[in-house]
Formats: C-alpha cells, sequence, structure tokens
DNA sequence: GTTTACCATCGATTTTTTCGATTATGGAGG
DNA sequence: CCTCCATAATCGAAAAAATCGATGGTAAAC
C-alpha cells in the first residue's frame, strides 16, 4: 500500500471519476485504473462499484478514505514542519579545555542562556586527543582545541586563531621586572603546568626538547584557575595562554616575564566533523562563539 | 515519499544500522542505503549523520520517526480492520413490486430488524423496468421482479421461484364454485388489474393478445392489499399472485376461480448486479429473503 | 444514428528498484 | 604492524514496476 496510490484514491473518490482523477493528477486514465486495481489486490477487497461506466465507493472504500486523508495529513504535516522556521531548540555537546571551558562558562554562558533558552549545552572537557576521538564517534558535535595548527579534510575548521603564551608568575616575583629573560634562567625555577594532554603543555614540552631542555613541574593540573591561583600566592611559574591569565595580570596579581628565546605557536580552533548535521541550534552556537571568543582581542 | 522507505527507516533507525536493517527486511545493503538517500533527497534534509561507518539520527530524523510511526500505524490498523469480522451494519436499497413490499414488510420486517438492528433497510417500490434500471444505475442493490424469467449475464440471480397465479372472486361470487371455467367465461366481467408496469400484468396481458382477446380493466392500481380489499366486497375480479391471496381465501374472504384454458408462467427472482460489492450487510440480507421468501410454500 | 464520455485491458516503453561486486574506512585481534 | 571483520557508499547490470497509448465495449447525450 504505496502513498502514491491512496494519494490517487483519494482524488478519484472526491472526483467521482478515473478519468478526472488522471487529469488532475498528471496521470493517463489507465494508470489510475491500474493503481486503485492495485490497491484492491493488495488489499483483497473492492473501493469502488464500477456499474455502467460510473464509480461508486463501497463501504470498504468509504473506511479506507478516512485512513488515507489521515495518512496524506501527517506526510504533509511532517513537509510542513521541515520548511518552517523552527524554534532555536536541541541539545549540542561541545568538548574544550578546562581553561576554555572555565572562561566561556564565566563570561557568556548566562548571556547565551538569556538569548537562547531552549538549547541545551552538555560542556564537556577533555585532552586533545581525545577531543577528536570524540568527534571521530560523533560523541561531540563541537570542540575547541588549544594546540598546534591541526588539518585534516574529515573535519571543518569553523573558525581559527592564534594564541598568546606567556610564562607568568606573582606580581612580586624576583623575574617581575628583568626584560630579556632566558628560558634557562628560569627552567630551574618550580613549574605549575597543566597534564601532558593538553595541547599547549604538548607543544610546550616539544620546543623545549628541541633545545635539550625539559622541566619536571611540581605540580599538573588541568585546571587553570587552581594554577593561576596557586602563583598568585606563591613564587611559583606557569606558562598559560594570554586569555587565562590577562585578568589577572591586569589586576596587577599577576605579572608575564619576559623570556624572549621560547617561541610556542598555539592555535585556538573551533572544529566539528565534516559529515555532522548543522542544526540551527548548532549554528547558532558556532555563531555565538565566533563571535564572543574568536573576534574579540 | 511512500510507505515502503518509510518502513525501512523505521527499522534503521530501530537497529541503528544499514546491514542489520537489510538482513531484517530481506534486502541487499545497498538497497538500504538507497531507500534512506532517496527519503532524504525528497525531503531535502540529512536523516542520519555518518561518521566513521556509524549512523546516528539526526533531529530531522528524529521528528521524522515519530511521523513514520503514525503512518505505519494507520495502515496497520486500516488491514486489522478489514480482517475482523464487523457488527452487521449498513444502508441497503431494495427495490420490489408493491404486492413484495407490502408482504415483506408485514410479515418479517419487524422480526429481521430485531435480528439485525445496525441494518438500515430502504425499501421501494417500482415497476420492473425501472427495477432494472436503478441496478444499472447502481441505485439500487437488489430487486424482487414478478414478471416473466429473465437472464442477463450482467445480473446475478440470488434466487428464484415459479409464482403461482391466480383469477381471485369474492368468496361469494357467481363464479365460486364453478369448475373448468374458461377465459372467455369472464372477460366481460369488470376486472381490477395492476398496472401495466407491473410484470404479470404485463405478461398476462401478453398471454392474451396471444388468444386475441382483451381486457380493459375498470381500475387499474398497483396496490394489491387494495384490489383485494374491492374484491372482497365486490364482484369484481382480478389476477393476483398466490401470496397476495393466499390467506384471504384461506379466511374464505375470496375464492380461486377454476380458470383452465389460461397458462401464465410467472418468475420471482431476487436479482442483483454481477459488480455489486457484496458487503456482510447486503448477504446478510439476501440470505434472510431467501430463508423467509423462497423457501417456504 | 452519430458522437461523446467512461472504464477495462493489453502490449510496449520508460522508470524505478534491487542486487552483487567493489571500494574505502576503522576497529579488533594476533 | 598486519590481517580480518564489519560498515556504508558507489556503480553498473538486471529485474521489477509503473506508465502510457491504443483499442474495445457500453451507455448517455445530442
Amino acid at each position: 500500500m504505496e502513498l502514491r496510490n491512496l494519494i490517487t484514491f483519494i482524488h478519484v473518490a472526491e472526483l467521482g471519476s478515473f478519468t478526472k482523477a488522471a487529469e488532475q493528477l498528471g496521470y493517463s486514465q489507465s494508470t489510475i485504473s491500474f493503481q486503485i486495481k492495485q490497491l484492491e489486490e493488495e488489499l483483497e477487497c473492492l473501493l469502488f462499484e464500477r456499474i455502467n461506466h460510473t464509480i461508486t465507493l463501497t463501504e470498504r472504500g468509504h473506511e479506507l478514505i478516512s485512513y488515507a486523508h489521515q495518512i496524506r495529513a501527517l506526510t504533509e504535516e511532517f513537509k510542513e514542519n521541515l520548511e518552517e522556521e523552527k524554534e532555536c531548540s536541541g541539545h549540542i555537546h561541545i568538548v574544550t579545555p578546562d581553561s576554555v571551558c572555565d572562561d566561556m562558562i564565566r563570561r557568556n554562558y548566562i548571556d547565551f542562556h538569556n538569548r537562547y533558552p531552549a538549547i541545551s549545552v552538555k560542556f564537556t572537557t577533555a585532552d586533545t586527543a581525545v577531543m577528536f576521538d570524540m568527534l571521530d564517534h560523533n560523541e561531540a558535535d563541537v570542540i575547541i582545541t588549544l594546540d598546534s595548527h591541526s588539518y585534516n579534510k574529515d573535519y571543518v575548521i569553523a573558525k581559527e586563531k592564534p594564541l598568546s603564551m606567556h610564562f607568568v608568575a606573582n606580581a612580586s616575583s624576583k623575574f617581575a621586572n628583568k626584560q630579556k629573560l632566558s628560558i634557562r634562567d628560569i627552567i630551574k625555577e618550580p613549574f605549575i603546568l597543566t597534564e601532558y594532554g593538553q595541547g599547549y603543555r604538548r607543544v610546550f614540552d616539544r620546543e623545549l626538547a628541541k633545545k635539550s631542555l625539559e622541566i619536571t613541574p611540581i605540580l599538573e593540573i588541568g585546571r587553570t584557575d587552581m594554577i593561576t591561583a596557586l602563583i598568585a600566592q606563591s613564587d611559583m611559574i606557569s606558562f598559560l595562554p594570554d586569555f587565562v591569565t590577562k585578568d589577572l595580570v591586569a589586576a596587577g596579581c599577576l605579572c608575564y616575564l619576559d623570556v624572549c628565546d621560547m617561541e610556542v605557536e598555539i592555535w585556538q580552533q573551533l572544529i566539528y566533523h565534516k559529515n555532522k548535521w548543522m542544526s540551527k541550534a548548532l549554528k547558532t552556537l558556532l555563531s555565538y562563539i565566533i563571535e564572543k571568543d574568536f573576534t574579540e582581542q
């Protein structure tokens, strides 16, 4: 019982004529005969009485009419639903490093929620490798990486920007006002760094290795807010992205160290899988993030 | 958007796999891919995200699932309705000569209604020719004729029997006890006959014409109950079927005349059009009529 | 009596559906 | 690291289905 035949049946029943239905539907009359016969054979019942070239619905036909209308109405309802702009709603899973999560939630979440109350967001933190794994398994809708610049034809990079990284210490550190420090000047100091899985930590270690240097941090922890808090009240040093530290530096709690022989190139990238279906909610979230996080300095 | 594809879509969504759905439905896997793609192209939206050979329903897919289930449920509901025995109900139009109508309503209608209260019957009276016309225009579901024996490949004769016809007069008529009367003996008497349209009246006239005789009745009327009532209180004669007169004869109101040179062969036939859809109600009515009207003497 | 309108039927053609084989990919197990 | 297995996409061939146009019979209209 295919929909095409049901539609034809409805038209025939309404017009009371195979010929007229054929004209209305753009079929030939023999096609209409065939389609109705097909329905009748499949349902094993007569839908129309044919007496002297005029057709009359049988009881069964009358019953089918109502079902056919309901079925047609459902398909049309669905198609209309597809076309009409929907309220922006849905569930979105975004995965980021801890620092980004922290930053975005603090600065933007309330505003986002107020603007789009029907979008439910799941915020998860993970290492770069895990994030890509989640993209590959369709467990994350979108990720934000802080790592070396990545490119892969399976992914779409919605937006990216290079990230400023700084060595930071307490504002009253002995290195606070020294200019043109070398990495070798500070390498023996006590360091707090994020775990190795975090992208920029890995890039940092790799850069050190190029200079045959190595740091054994006294504390490894993903939570960058903890790191800044500890540094603010001790003589420890860390290496962190600008967006984590700039407010505290501006407030005079922390200071940047002027280490001039250590260039670490870190990119912030907003990435989703190329086969990802872009729901309106997802598009909205991406636009929001791009506006708030990638355009401002 | 054909039903076949929707069914496939439901299976795929439930199993989360094109391959498993193919096995379950007896299709090849490429067919499933094709069907889903066809749906997606027609609806111009992605139903499944394909990431690393695993599929995940998109939001649109989720929406479609619910519609697809509803549509499938409707078609199944209809098919079940078809199969299950229904209460015997419906509207039936039966057309008969006035005499038959009179007889059946008096003797059987109440009983029939009590047995099948959900069947609504429309009883109409008409001439033989009009009755066949009504069959041809699907205006009557079934007719009962009292006429010469008819056969036509377009009609189905559900049942038939020859009818006894009698000349009848008042029980105290001068002809009451005479034996071996000739038609010529009574032809000048005042006759009451049914109209010419009534089948047996026509046959009667035709038989007379064969003998070069002719009757000009003093009253022509379809209502046979009127005829018998008039005869019972006058010296008029009529020519009527047995079932109209036998009770009055038995009651001593009327008597049969022993006219031995006038053989008129009249058949009672229960007829419907060969293309008529036999609803349960119609079958029931036919069986009832056959049982009550054609088997008893 | 001729024309028109209607539906059924048939064979031919076109379109659609289905299949099987192949490819590409990733995961699991050795 | 390699092989085997499972998955879905793709492609061309084959099968099936839908559609058409022509024809026929019948009844109604003119």
